[in-house]
RNA sequence: GCUCCUGUAGUGUAGUGGCCUAUCAUGCAGCCCUGUCACGGCUGCGACCCGGGUUCAAAUCCCGGCAGGGGCGCCA
């Protein structure tokens, strides 16, 4: 379930061992005497015999009971709970009983369980569940989200959330090697950040504030204060009532921000990191996969394979796309949003991640940096903004950034925003500003692409969006 | 904001006007068997979202409500 070869388990005051330590190095504990944890995935067993197959954080084991070995009531109670109750077992490692194979078939491989001496049922479960762990019935996505804490047992959704746990930390550690250090921007804020998108309004004691909807102007003025790279991991919260596979209203946005820095080297920065996060899944979490994998195929999916994409991913301009969209015989022009069904005829073609550089300015938010001397063959100002797509799908969005603070001022006004609202924002630029560059990534996205999740609510622990705001 | 669709046991489903005191699976309860391990066998429990209407007859058709889902726009 868990690679945990690097770990260390230390004991706790419940527990001597994880379960899968007894799994993978059985040998090593033979007639030692252990104190096990787990939930009681099946209970099997009358008379004077009781087997329970325990699932922990880490893995599966099978514990025996047998009359004689324990009191008679510990044998009774725990023949009688329910699945999923939670159990502590005192009792000896032993070399499972081989099963019966038939004739000729080799034997598997030597398997181990705890014979218990004591038994101890920590909680019972009530019946019957909102949804089965391990039973072979679909469930919807609304019961299933109702009752998260019950959907993150079942084994591929678990495997989920942890590929989303390293995804984090092979981002991380990717982003510090390069030299980039985390940060933590604020999350209340006075004014709309960007304009455009709705915020969530709340009270700040007696004043409006709203919710931030990215940490975009913060992490610049971070730059601006000499910290040179950083990164923050953490939510953005966006008012908009929309209902699709992949918007929610809460989402966490992992973003960098890097001085002295253009565009393309922020580009760069992304398909090293997501490369870089691909090896380290491919190399050590490729029992999480087959888990999911596992959920697939009985599920009637192909199986996902874990293929680290080539550098550099393909540079498809803004007047590219434009120029290959018309070219099927879609109806767009320059200046025109690239839209789902758009994106759609670059998928055919640019069916992994691809860069989509330039867009027009006009339809990038004031903080882009452009260059007067760079502009479409019909003359349109282009910015150096861009987007990183998935197929059909946005994972990105990301630019060098304008440094000269009277452009930001007069970008403002160009937009229709108030500059008196942006001071704590421009003046961080009047005294000597870096060029520099960053984006944002959502994450689940990234873990939908990873895992092939038809839905971000398959990758968000408890989703937020139009309808839901609980658990 | 605009569209399309769906509400049947705890869960997932079958059902398209009468054969529905509603199918199957899973679950749960009980019994039998058993060092079980995709265990097996038997018995039982448990549901048509709510309110109107059409009809001799409604889970099924119509209207309203409520709840949920898909898609678009916008975005990550």
């Amino acid at each position: 379930m868990v690679n945990t070869s690097e770990v260390k388990w230390i004991p706790t005051n419940y527990r001597t061992n994880t379960l899968n330590e007894i799994a993978s190095n059985g040998k090593l504990f033979i007639n030692s005497e252990v104190t096990l944890c787990g939930f009681a995935e099946i209970i099997r067993g009358k008379g004077a015999v009781c087997f329970i197959r325990l699932r922990d954080g880490t893995g599966h084991l099978q514990a025996f009971i047998k009359k004689g070995n324990v009191s008679d009531q510990e044998l009774e109670l725990s023949q009688n709970a329910s699945r999923e109750s939670t159990f502590q077992i005192k009792g000896i490692i032993a070399e499972k009983r081989a099963p019966k194979v038939p004739e000729g078939e080799p034997l598997p491989p030597a398997e181990y369980e705890i014979v218990a001496s004591e038994v101890n049922i920590l909680s019972l479960a009530e019946t019957p569940m909102p949804l089965g762990i391990t039973d072979k019935v679909e469930v919807g996505m609304d019961v299933r989200l109702d009752n998260r804490f019950l959907d993150l047992r079942r084994k591929h959704v678990n495997a989920m959330f942890r590929l989303r746990s390293k995804i984090l930390q092979y981002g991380r550690e990717h982003l510090i090697s390069e030299g980039f250090g985390e940060i933590n921007s604020p999350k209340i804020i006075a004014a709309a950040a960007e304009g455009g998108t709705n915020l969530f309004p709340i009270k700040y004691f007696d004043r409006n504030a709203y919710l931030s909807q990215s940490p975009q102007l913060y992490k610049q003025l971070a730059v601006m204060g000499n910290l040179e790279r950083v990164f923050e991991i953490g939510p953005a919260f966006r008012a908009e009532k929309h209902d699709t596979y992949r918007h929610l209203n809460e989402f966490i946005s992992f973003d960098i921000e890097m001085a002295w820095a253009s565009d393309e080297d922020v580009m760069c920065v992304q398909e090293r990191m997501i490369t870089q996060i691909w090896r380290k899944i491919k190399e050590n979490d490729q029992n999480l996969i087959d888990d999911v994998n596992e959920f697939r195929i009985s599920d009637g999916k192909e199986p996902i394979v874990v293929n680290v994409p080539t550098i550099p991913f393909p540079r498809v301009s803004y007047c590219d796309a434009i120029e290959l969209i018309k070219k099927s015989g879609s109806d767009i022009k320059w200046g025109d949003d690239i839209e789902a069904h758009h994106a759609d005829i670059i998928a055919e073609k640019y069916s992994e991640f691809y860069f989509i550089p330039r867009w027009p300015m006009s339809m990038k938010p004031f903080y882009i940096f452009h260059d007067k001397s760079e502009v479409s063959k019909t003359g349109g100002q282009l910015s150096r903004g861009f987007d990183l797509n998935y197929g059909r799908d946005e994972m990105t969005s990301g630019g060098q950034r304008e440094h000269r603070a009277g452009v930001l001022t007069q970008n403002l006004i160009d937009v229709g925003l108030n500059p008196d609202d942006f001071d704590f924002y421009v003046d961080g630029f009047r005294y000597g500003a870096p060029p520099h560059a960053g984006w944002g990534l959502g994450v689940a996205r990234l873990l939908m692409v990873l895992t092939g999740a038809g839905n971000v609510r398959e990758t968000v622990l408890f989703p937020r969006d139009r309808k839901r705001c609980t658990p």
